[in-house]
DNA sequence: TAAGTGACGTCGA
DNA sequence: CTCGACGCCACTT
């Protein structure tokens, strides 16, 4: 049985992407790895930007590691993220965004039943 | 095939 | 805590 392809790395980044509360964080590198592709962050960001607007992927969730975003400040894309957070709630200083505050917490169940088995 | 690039991550100064 | 160097991976030149 289980003879059915596994979704794309690609369409594993974007459910786990689109599981991530409103007003909450995540970093690139978790989201890879709870898509099963350890290692692979950067593939992550070529995710979102390959993702079509039509599907509304909360992206501006996604931040580095180190609790920021990852666009240079002042620019375009960084604003808009910025803007995008703090109308979730999210507090944002200087790119910054406390970790110990708003990185989601994915619940175990939730995620087990929502992973390709 | 080698070198460059990037919405990343980790470690050490 | 901020920065730079380096590691990494998947492309693109």
């Amino acid at each position: 049985m289980q003879a059915s392809s596994k979704p794309s790395p690609m369409a594993q980044i974007w459910h786990i992407v689109s599981m991530i509360p409103q007003g909450k964080v995540y970093s690139y590198g978790k989201v890879a790895d709870l898509a099963g592709l350890p290692g692979r962050a950067r593939l992550v960001s070529k995710a979102l930007r390959a993702a079509p607007p039509e599907m509304a992927l909360p992206w501006h969730r996604v931040i580095n590691s180190q609790g920021k975003i990852s666009f240079a400040e002042h620019t375009p894309p960084f604003i808009e993220q910025m803007q995008c957070l703090r109308a979730e709630g999210v507090i944002v200083n200087r790119g910054r965004i406390k970790l110990s505050d708003y990185e989601w917490q994915p619940d175990i169940a939730t995620l087990v039943l929502s992973l390709p088995y």
